[in-house]
DNA sequence: AATAGTTTTTCATACAATGAAAAATGATGG
DNA sequence: CCATCATTTTTCATTGTATGAAAAACTATT
């Protein structure tokens, strides 16, 4: 057998003040994120580790619940604990507290699907979804799910508000994989719309992840006028379309953001429909937009 | 006798295999899983190390995303990962899988909210929760919160199908504190009433844990003919009374668990009667119904 | 500006985490 | 049924790392 040639020079940028042990034990649960079973030898290969030690991390990690085995099969997985920590999270978490009264009204308004997402390098994080009340749900997104931030509704209006130094950077290195005819494929293209997004104030996404899904979605700022979150309203095209000219939704889903930004502290100097003329172009700060 | 002559006294039972970093690593996270803000100085109190290590810890958390930081605030609370880990959970079971379905029909059906939860450490965790259809929620239930099993409904199937010995062990240590007039205070009275749950095949609920709230539950089975999980219908005592004569309700309910044991593997067949107590099929039987 | 209360950093040391390898367990199949 | 292989548990010696103490850098609060 052929010794694990992975690299275990992988534990890299272990931060100064980290703990091995920790860091190792964090890896291994993401390990286990995709929700897939795996055994004591594929998990301490995978993650370069001696069988013993790594089945001294999973023997602590059972015993407080976050993961557990199946049955004699032996097969780890993860465990009830993580699901009491997602609550705790939510419980925790100003901004979902502050948005989802208004979802709640959004969706009933709509019959759509709404959303509330931030950005997590690069990425989007779903952090709460109200199923639409109209038939079959399509939509992918899950709760605490990721999804590319270039090909979304949400994650453009959140790149929209980020700086775009680091934004381009970031797509220039990794590119942008394209889910369907109508992603964004080039970088300068996505700048432009970026920005274009920042100037109406909301994104649009026209099946740029799943062909048939249209979007609407809008900022969320908080009381420093940093723009933590995002909300959307996403449904079938059929139901959507043509997109720019359901301004009722539009309209509804702006308004929601800004009951939220409002009730996180956020004070609205003017209006962010205005020239983009801006003195700092750094994080986005809503005064900063005008 | 083991050579385990040093003292263990501070963190209690420590299992041989079980690393200490991590341990107390896991520990910090359940601190935090009321969703409430701490300081370092707090944290580091509460968990009785010194400030270095639990700032060491932190830092290690907040890299990986399970911690962040409110602001300069300095306030720590559990972050982003913890919501995927919580989504990693969901589809990694295949109880929610075989379910999930089942749930929705269910849901349709009654109008009510339905329930799907498991039993640890003699309480309930909540896995799933579809909420009624009709009008306003008062259910204190969230997904991956805990109840005491002995007032719930899910608690009581789930207790009635554990071993009694340990059961009755349980409670007469941590005793049965009353939330409602009509929760049982006595163990020998909850005993004999987990003996009727278990003849009868499921368990109503009057009000046990909130006074307003009725429910029925009912248990599912895996293949070994375990009782792995249960499934329940809540609602406002309004809609519900008279329970027992609710017979609609409970025919659904048992129904739609006896499909999802049926996904997991379980034969109806009244094979794997458990060896003492040996009462008529405690299967899902609707003979005792009425 | 001075003080008190935090959070970060440094540092020396003990002992806890680690990999290697041996023992136990379990699966396969001839 | 025993022999063979693969995987999981246990043991063990070693070192490196996690740790508490204490000092330094910050932040309020007055």
């Amino acid at each position: 057998m052929p010794k694990s040639k992975s690299s275990e020079s992988q534990d890299q940028a272990t931060s100064r003040y980290s703990i091995r042990a920790v860091e190792r034990t964090l890896r291994l649960l993401s390990m286990l994120s995709d929700g897939k079973r795996r055994t004591l030898t594929e998990l301490s290969e995978a993650i370069g580790l001696s069988s013993s030690t790594t089945f001294r991390i999973l023997v602590t990690l059972e015993r407080n619940r976050y993961v557990e085995r199946d049955g004699q099969s032996g097969y780890y997985q993860l465990g009830l604990a993580c699901l009491e920590l997602a609550q705790a999270y939510h419980i925790g978490s100003d901004i979902r507290q502050a948005a989802l009264p208004e979802l709640e009204k959004l969706r009933d308004e709509t019959k759509e699907t709404v959303h509330l997402a931030v950005l997590d390098k690069m990425e989007v994080v779903y952090i709460e979804k109200l199923s639409g009340l109209c038939a079959v749900q399509v939509m992918s997104s899950r709760v605490g799910g990721r999804l590319p931030a270039y090909c979304t509704g949400l994650g453009k209006v959140l790149l929209a508000y980020s700086d775009p130094q680091r934004v381009r950077a970031h797509f220039e290195q990794t590119g942008l994989v394209p889910y369907t005819a109508a992603t964004i494929q080039k970088v300068d293209d996505l700048m432009a719309h970026l920005e274009e997004v920042r100037r109406q104030g909301y994104a649009l996404d026209r099946g740029e992840h799943e062909a048939e899904v249209r979007c609407v979605a809008a900022p969320v700022f908080d009381g420093t006028g940093e723009v933590v979150a995002a909300i959307s309203v996403a449904g079938p095209a059929g139901r959507m379309e043509p997109l720019a000219s359901r301004t009722d939704i539009i309209e509804r889903t702006l308004s929601a953001a800004r009951t939220i930004s409002s009730r996180l502290g956020h004070r609205e100097v003017r209006q962010e429909v205005h020239p983009y003329s801006s003195q700092d172009g750094h994080k986005g700060r809503s005064s900063g937009l005008g």
